[in-house]
DNA sequence: CGTATTGTTATATA
DNA sequence: TTATATAACAATAC
């Protein structure tokens, strides 16, 4: 589930429940999310300081960690992968299942849950934090047009797996890549460096205002509107032309398109 | 026992 | 060597 605007949800979540408050306690339910350190030395690092102020680079996370007891500066790197989530949960909320570490303050804890555990929480210094963004391209909130043309002329691969790709753009998954292609008028398999200038102004206007819709509800949402609403239908209409979707599969995902409205060129 | 899954990355291939 | 494609990862659900 989550691409940019989730991450962008559990960012707020983070800054709304945890940011300036002390962390009571920190509870490793299992520590194979807890990368490059053990569970214990996870939580004698971070138990006792408080957070600071969280921001978000693509789909990470990052989050310092001020006043922790080793007195250097860390900063906890959460990634998500493909079911990780963030919440805040009051006191007394059974755990779940899936709850893997748990950040207790006062009045209540954050906890990260995750079924797969395809990807975890780590804890750096600012020069750690520089090697995990280093590979990765501008934000795609952030991107400018000429950035993002100038990226997706320097592969020729299809355009929607230039988009997915981290180090292209930052921030987009499998369903935001679907859902601003059909927006933009754009066959997923156009190659990424044979747009012209207005197609690549197109998929840009398109990829911002999608993200604007998403990030308030901080998920991608599966309105009526959306192409997304309609990715898991059998075999489900273009919710602009009502032609019937075409289903395929894209470097390894599942992909939809409108053959009406994204035509082969 | 098959199929599938919204992300990333190591490995294979052209 | 480089760019791209594919398999693998973990834990489910159908």
């Amino acid at each position: 589930m989550p691409e940019l605007p989730d991450v962008e949800g559990f960012r707020a979540v983070l800054d709304e429940h945890g940011r300036g408050r002390r962390i009571k306690d920190v509870e490793v339910l299992d520590a194979s999310v807890v990368r490059d350190m053990s569970g214990r030395a996870f939580v004698r690092a971070v138990r006792g300081g408080r957070f600071g102020e969280p921001r978000r680079h693509g789909k990470w996370l990052l989050t310092p960690i001020e006043d922790g007891p080793s007195g250097d500066r860390r900063t906890l790197a959460a990634h998500f992968g493909m079911t990780g989530e963030l919440l805040w949960c009051a006191d007394g909320e059974p755990r779940h299942r899936h709850d893997r570490v748990v950040f207790t303050e006062s009045g209540g804890e954050l906890r990260y849950r995750d079924m797969r555990k395809l990807k975890g929480l780590r804890l750096t210094d600012d020069d750690g934090v520089a090697r995990l963004l280093e590979p990765l391209g501008p934000d795609a909130c952030a991107v400018t047009a000429g950035e993002l043309g100038e990226r997706l002329a320097g592969t020729r691969r299809y355009v929607k797996t230039a988009l997915t790709d981290q180090s292209v753009v930052a921030g987009l998954g499998n369903l935001l890549a679907d859902e601003i292609c059909w927006r933009a008028r754009l066959d997923p398999r156009r190659r990424s460096d044979g747009l012209d200038r207005d197609e690549v102004r197109r998929l840009h206007a398109r990829m911002r205002s999608v993200l604007r819709a998403a990030i308030p509800t901080g998920r991608v949402p599966g309105r009526k509107s959306w192409l997304t609403g309609h990715r898991d239908e059998d075999p489900g209409a273009c919710p602009r032309c009502g032609t019937s979707l075409r289903h395929s599969r894209i470097g390894g995902r599942a992909t939809v398109c409108c053959p009406h409205c994204q035509p082969a060129e």
